[in-house]
DNA sequence: CAGCTGTATCTTTTT
DNA sequence: GATACAGCTG
């Protein structure tokens, strides 16, 4: 035997050589649930001779599944390329691009991100003349999400979910678009997931095929499937029953995605007679950070219940850091990375800020930045999400996939070629006339009557700029051919002009980078055994996770969400904003699950820490630009204080000491009125109520339309004898004295 | 058709 | 405060 035994204890031993049959393992955090998982893989080769293509592994992250597979190779030095390991997404895009005949669909289809969903869907609207004002593209990309999550279909959903306005039209939202999206040759990140079980569920012999193939099947991050992922699993693993889950119902925090934590909860219904396990010795932490985390995430109902624990000594108590606002904050932030860089000789990669959101780097970025501290922001605006990456990226959909409407319709006129809207109209009606697509009608631009020969002529020339690429895709290198459409469609040149010399260098530099990223996935999928190609590249480009694209070498403290902090960990974590409103965030509306995922997230970033653990949190804080007030977070509350060491001042509203139980009793209490429509300040709101606006001055409300943070006020000023209907929300009116 | 300008909308977390 | 979009003008 190649690998050591010794590093597992029994639990972790017994759970990696259960190998027949189903196995949940309840896995706390810290608990070695990777390294369980990469000796499970290496047992199941190396001892029980299992072949490496019988096997499937899901992970959260590309990066996760890349670690996983190169530490399995070390272990029992062995190649295992035909293991299939990686992320929900990418395993179904796999099997759909080689069963893709079977749905109708062509194997170079395009991966749909939200982006594109939405554009498709303004489409879908227009054509179906659904009201602008009432819903946005965004409003149903979110519900078709939803419903796709959930593996239901119009007519299933309007039961499980009635609205009544919805129930009218999101059937043929859903239909329309489904056939946009084929005409398109597209599948949406949702599409990914659900489209193998119908295929499972049509084609019996292609899911006995999978399930054949597939003899072993372990899944990472139960907690966080979500009903279409389940079924898929499900379906895999019915017939031999060789299934290993791990999770943690305590680190499930994608619930708002369609995660649904009764999936683990009831994976023993699911699969009798399953063996479980449960870990929960903790090596990561030490023991005042595991015990403070522990007192928090206890609060929570939904939950099977284990007691972590760790032999680690107990170690610095927590520090808590009172702020002014969230400048001080930030100063802060680097008041400590320097202490911890001095004192205990820590490096910039030791250390990780995270935050709840996404805009809370901002300002924690600009602090890092004046003291020369170099970071990386993991997730936030994304290099693929920069516009000349995607405006390259576009250019090498369409000439993978030319029915990529969408893709098609970014580059059309960018750069600007005199292409407008209309002439974009006109050649797509003809085109649906014809019942061909978009890019087959630009070839055929000289039958459609409306077109002048001249506007034709352009068309021609960038349709023939489209074809010529098509034909030396297969003949140029990737790289190449990437390199010289970049310049040949004008990009390089846009760039080059159109802005100031330090934007149009950084673009310019990004392009390349990205041609330099094809290069190198070439190289790479030569060496394990994904198809060399666009195409795949293209796919890996789309489903790279946020995690996926940070560089853990680098010698940067981490910047990211509390979301992105899964499955990581860091010897000093700071987490920021730890304040009502923000941690537990507040929604328009609130309910206990949702407070307790809350909860659950704090978990998760606490656990993240092994040595030094720094919880923060800010008096006031701006928003949406003006200052608000804040109160510390609910969840400091649910610590004993003989775990933490707070520095705040004398006059804090937060005294650890003090009437903690009902203090936090109360924030719970106001956690859910708030998220109510009504609040205090809703007594203002009613017609003949005098009010203060910023800009328009003086005024009268004179009607007032539905309720909540969503009420519509009509306010007639008297000033400039203004008319004005504002939502509550972004009004911010103020009552005036009569 | 292109570019400008004012206005509406909006801030959760992500594959 | 930022951005996306509609609407207007050249």
């Amino acid at each position: 035997m190649a690998f050591n035994f010794s590093e597992l204890n029994d639990v972790q031993q017994k759970a990696v050589k259960t190998t027949e049959g189903p196995v949940l393992i309840l896995a706390g955090a810290g608990s070695g649930k990777t390294r369980t998982l990469t000796y499970r893989i290496a047992y199941l080769i190396d001892e029980k001779k299992v072949k490496p293509s019988n096997i499937l592994a899901v992970t959260f992250t590309n990066k996760a599944a890349n670690e996983m597979k190169e530490r399995v190779e070390k272990l029992i030095e062995a190649n295992i390329q035909p293991l299939w390991i990686g992320t929900f997404h990418s395993v179904c895009a796999r099997i759909l691009r080689r069963e893709a005949d079977a749905l109708g669909y062509e194997r170079n289809f395009s991966i749909y991100d939200v982006d594109d969903q939405t554009q498709a869907l303004k489409k879908v609207m227009s054509s179906l003349n659904i009201s602008r004002q009432l819903y946005t593209p965004k409003m149903l990309q979110n519900r078709l999400s939803r419903m796709k999550n959930k593996y239901l279909y119009p007519q299933n959903y309007l039961e499980a979910e009635g609205d009544e306005e919805m129930r009218e039209i999101l059937p043929d939202i859903y239909n329309y678009y489904q056939r946009v999206l084929k005409e398109s040759n597209a599948l949406d990140f949702d599409d990914l997931l659900i489209k193998p079980i119908e295929l499972f569920n049509r084609k019996p012999e292609i899911l006995k095929k999978y399930a054949d193939k597939f003899k072993y099947v372990l899944i990472d991050e139960y907690q966080d499937i979500n009903h279409a992922q389940y079924l898929f699993v499900k379906k895999l693993a019915e017939e031999h029953k060789n299934i290993c889950v791990v999770g943690d119902e305590d680190q499930s925090i994608y619930g708002w995605r369609g995660a649904d934590i009764t999936n683990i909860l009831n994976f023993n219904q699911d699969f009798p007679d399953a063996e479980i396990f449960k870990l929960e010795e903790n090596y990561r932490s030490h023991n005042n950070i595991l015990q403070a985390a522990n007192s928090v995430v206890k609060n929570n109902e939904d939950r099977m219940g284990k007691q972590l624990w760790t032999q680690l000594e107990a170690g610095s108590k927590i520090i808590v850091y009172e702020n002014d606002d969230e400048m001080s904050e930030a100063k802060k932030v680097v008041e400590t990375i320097h202490d911890e860089m001095y004192t205990k000789k820590r490096s910039f990669n030791d250390i990780a800020i995270l935050y709840r959101t996404n805009v809370q780097s901002r300002v924690i970025e600009d602090e890092l930045r004046r003291n020369a501290i170099t970071y990386n922001v993991v997730g936030g605006i994304k290099f693929y999400d920069r516009k000349e990456i995607k405006d390259l990226l576009a250019y090498l959909r369409v000439i993978v996939n030319p029915a990529d409407t969408v893709s098609l319709k970014r580059i059309v006129n960018f750069p600007l070629r005199g292409i407008g809207e209309t002439t974009v109209n006109r050649i797509e009606k003809f085109a649906e006339e014809d019942e061909i697509s978009l890019f087959d009608a630009m070839g055929r631009v000289d039958e459609i009557q409306k077109i002048s020969a001249a506007m034709g002529n352009r068309v021609i020339e960038f349709y023939n700029l489209i074809t010529q690429f098509i034909k030396l895709k297969d003949k140029l290198d990737p790289t190449e051919l990437a390199s010289s459409l970049a310049s040949e469609a004008g990009l390089i040149n846009h760039y080059k002009t159109e802005y100031d010399q330090y934007e149009a260098e950084s673009r310019v530099a990004n392009i390349q980078e990205l041609i330099n990223s094809i290069g190198e996935f070439i190289e790479r999928a030569d060496e394990t055994n994904i198809e060399a190609n666009l195409a795949s590249f293209l796919e890996e480009v789309s489903l790279l996770t946020d995690v996926d694209q940070w560089n853990d070498r680098a010698n940067a403290v981490t910047l990211m969400t509390l979301h992105a902090a899964k499955g990581l960990e860091f010897p000093v974590v700071y987490i920021t904003g730890l304040e009502m409103g923000l941690i537990p965030l507040q929604r328009n509306s609130a309910d206990l699950k949702e407070l307790e995922e809350e909860r659950r997230l704090l978990y998760v970033g606490m656990t993240r820490a092994e040595q030094n653990l720094y919880l923060s949190y800010t008096n006031r804080r701006r928003r949406q630009g003006a200052f608000k007030h804040t109160t510390p977070s609910l969840f400091l509350d649910e610590i004993p204080v003989e775990y933490l060491d707070v520095r705040s001042k004398d006059t804090s509203q937060y005294k650890p000491r003090k009437n903690r139980k009902n203090a936090r009793r109360k924030k719970i209490e106001d956690y859910f009125e708030n998220g109510s429509s009504q609040d205090d300040a809703d007594q203002m709101y009613k017609v003949g109520q005098p009010v203060y606006h910023e800009t328009f001055g003086k005024g009268e409300i004179i009607n007032l339309e539905g309720n909540g943070d969503k009420m519509k006020i009509t306010v007639h000023f008297e000033d400039e004898d203004l008319v004005k209907k504002l939502i509550k929300k972004y009004a911010n009116l103020s009552p005036v004295e009569s």
